[in-house]
DNA sequence: TTAACGTTTGTCCAAACGGTCAAAATTTGC
DNA sequence: GCAAATTTTGACCGTTTGGACAAACGTTAA
């Protein structure tokens, strides 16, 4: 008789759980939060409403559920980032690695656009943490790299943001990159032209 | 008895639509078309529902009046990149001005990406119309720069898309930027030094 | 077979929302 | 000072929305 709140949860559960995360992801990814309505991701999912609620207590928790996962999957190429490695590969590597991102989860980083953008009400705390250490710890990899002459000298945090936007632009702002391109250069290619657009921006 | 439609507006017409604009701006910018309210713009205001709704017809409108007056802003600094200057004073200059906007402009900027992200439901003939054609021009003045060695040789599309994606990054994502710069880092001068990195990356 | 448990649905509700309307209050032009 | 025009308000309406609920349906294992 209980909802599924412990973790114990039945194989359907775990199907129908997923079934709606996706769902939810193209919702909200294209409405925003708020714009997004229980029924269409609901209708997205293939099931009733009050169905729907049986698996997840409410449209916040739904949401919660896919920010939480994403953040994962967001730092992920960051910590790849090897103080090891050789930092030119290291870097190149980050930004293919941001741009496939951009190319194959856009709607996993208009989510997070929307997010921020909102003021990041759901995690600002885990950018002023997790993300913050994470950052702080790679900036001083960068600025060491800088400092032995690998890269050229510059402010290692913004050099990350501008990884970031530039990376992110192609998904996030994808209708104005395609309006521009118009049809012909704004196919496919356009993330392969990126990436080697960025690397020789960001690697002299 | 007639609502303002024509062209010829009272003193009070004029202010209190100016007043409703800067509401719907502020509130807008925030929760994104589908997640403000009517009467959130009302209360920001300082009028009631009705009344907002004597000045304006209704939401759609209210935010059409912002978005048409948000394009001509968002376009000027780009036109005033002149052909016959110097090409690194007039990139510099470019950037600078763009970096203004999004600390004098945070909130068109967020305006802006809020509608891109949703899919420019509103906007997208002018994308594909205006937009492309001045970014065309100026794709055209850029190639010439490069090809004459006066910058780097690059994409002059991707360029151009890698300077939008950088400097608006600052309004846009403006809490994600503070969160890890901290508040020592994350202060007034953030912007400054964001202008300062991005100088040096697009200028050598 | 059947009892217990898990799943699905139809119905319903209260709040929020966009928008209308007529009447009251105020301003403006003569 | 007053009539006409403009501005403001309160009350109201239909729709959408998030969510609750009990009843019905399906599954499983003793």
């Amino acid at each position: 008789m209980d909802k599924p709140a412990p973790a114990k949860r039945t194989r359907i559960q775990r199907e129908k759980r997923e079934l709606i995360r996706e769902a939810a992801l193209e919702v909200f990814s294209q409405h925003g939060f708020r714009g997004s309505t229980i029924d269409q991701i609901a209708e997205a999912a293939g099931m009733s409403k009050p169905n729907l609620l049986y698996y997840f207590k409410n449209k916040e928790e739904i949401f919660a559920t896919l920010i939480r996962r994403l953040l994962e999957t967001w730092l992920a190429p960051l910590k790849e980032m090897d103080e090891a490695g050789d930092p030119r590969t290291e870097i190149r590597s980050y930004i293919r690695r941001k741009i496939e991102m951009a190319r194959d989860y856009p709607r996993e980083s208009r989510l997070f656009a929307n997010e921020i953008l909102q003021g990041a009400p759901r995690i600002l705390p885990m950018l002023e943490g997790e993300l913050k250490a994470l950052v702080d710890e790679k900036a001083t990899v960068i600025a060491h790299w800088m400092h032995a002459g690998k890269l050229k000298k510059a402010d290692p945090y913004h050099f990350i943001f501008a990884i970031w936007a530039t990376t992110q632009h192609y998904a996030d702002f994808d209708v104005q990159v395609r309006a521009v391109l118009g049809p012909v250069r704004g196919g496919e290619g356009r993330f392969e032209d990126a990436a080697r657009f960025l690397e020789g921006l960001f690697l002299e």
